[in-house]
DNA sequence: CAAATTTTTAACTATGTGGTTAATGACTGC
DNA sequence: GCAGTCATTAACCACATAGTTAAAAATTTG
């Protein structure tokens, strides 16, 4: 019988597979090298998480939970608009570069199986709308141009998740492959991205440019 | 002997081979499936490209070029820059939004296996210089910020990009999984995002914000 | 039309893979 | 210190998969 709490063994395995699933794929992934690179034998992974699939859920669930919920909380905060989105590109930028390939690791899986998607989503309690209310008051209140909440956090998504989704093209094509010059590129960002987004937003004094087409 | 001209035979592979390896990646897809999707036996994948790798390769470079020379054209033309930031958001999200999956596909491939892939790039002239140089020019004129050029270009990907590779989740939290809901958003946010990057990176006259750290 | 060539197929092979099993080693409680 | 349980292993199995082959079908060519 498996015990509730999990065995060094347990632990090895997980971090091993990790590193496996995340590198090769879910597909590209082989028992026997998680099995190597945990230093155990291949049945031991049976034994412990039943099949490839399971192992892959517990694995994927994990990655997850470290990289979403964390940064959700601070969406929902009550800080002021632009703090928080300071806050939010800050930390997440942090957490992404401490889990540098789990991004594109969920995506791709996401991909592959939308059906995960809803009890996800269910289950981390994913749910924007109170930073969308937020944004429709900073609206109202005048200190910050008119536009979709949507279309903003996607911009907020988008400049944080990108540049590790997409970090071995970049790396080749902006940063001669260096890993050491992508990573202080990172770092940069991390100001770059809040000031990007923060100077597109905040409304000027003298004029009212008003963007396309609100929310319906 | 193979023909310089491409059969019909030859044809009809590709777009299965297409459709099963963006579908599936390149460890998930079996050469049977792209068979039976191409209806054909599966021995004339072999007799047509040899195999498996030398096919998905076929594949990879066809996406790589439809999806990324056609937009880097519009990087180097001698446009002004708002003008071509416009342009370029335009035309790249409509190129995506007809081959929504290739950016996942080919972001997939490159982190699953980056050396083997970035030698099939190397071929296709990625270089962002003379872009990079005209927005140099722009900030010493005054028009726009300061800035790194490179965290520019970035930017500009990123809100292009990011949308489709996290469509599914994306569409799930945002959209109400509403495939029609999502083509509308992107519809709109071709001109959000142009507007967006002009908005952040124009310089007011009153005032001379500088961004941190240009470039060594 | 018949010979030569190209295209297509079914059957096969070798190998790699996820998963099983039965035996052994290591603990644990008494 | 020993019975009983848990952890670990090597050897194995069934099956799927990329790739091959030899023969048949279709096409081209003279």
């Amino acid at each position: 019988m498996k015990k509730v709490k999990e065995s060094a063994t347990e632990k090895i395995i997980l971090e091993a597979a990790r590193k496996v699933f995340i590198d090769k794929g879910y597909y590209g992934a082989r028992m026997q090298e998680i099995a190597d690179e945990a230093g155990i034998n291949k049945a031991l992974l049976h034994y412990y998480f039943r099949s490839k699939e399971k192992l892959f859920e517990t694995v994927f669930l994990e990655a997850f939970v470290k990289v979403v919920p964390s940064v959700l909380v601070i969406l929902n905060s009550d800080e002021p608009l632009f703090k928080k989105i300071e806050h939010f590109v800050n930390n997440y930028i942090d957490i992404l570069t401490e889990n540098p390939f789990i991004p594109g690791f969920i995506l791709y899986e996401l991909s592959q199986n939308t059906k995960r998607i809803s009890s996800l989503i269910r289950g981390t309690g994913l749910n924007p709308q109170f930073f969308i209310a937020q944004i429709y008051k900073e609206i109202e209140s005048g200190s910050i141009k008119n536009c979709d909440p949507r279309q903003l956090i996607i911009h907020m998504l988008a400049l944080c998740i990108f540049p590790f989704v997409a970090q071995p093209i970049l790396q080749a094509v902006f940063f001669k492959n260096s890993v050491e010059e992508y990573r202080q590129f990172l770092r940069e960002r991390k100001a770059e991205v809040s000031k990007f987004i923060i100077a597109s937003i905040r409304k000027q004094q003298e004029e009212e440019i008003t963007f396309s087409n609100p929310i319906q």
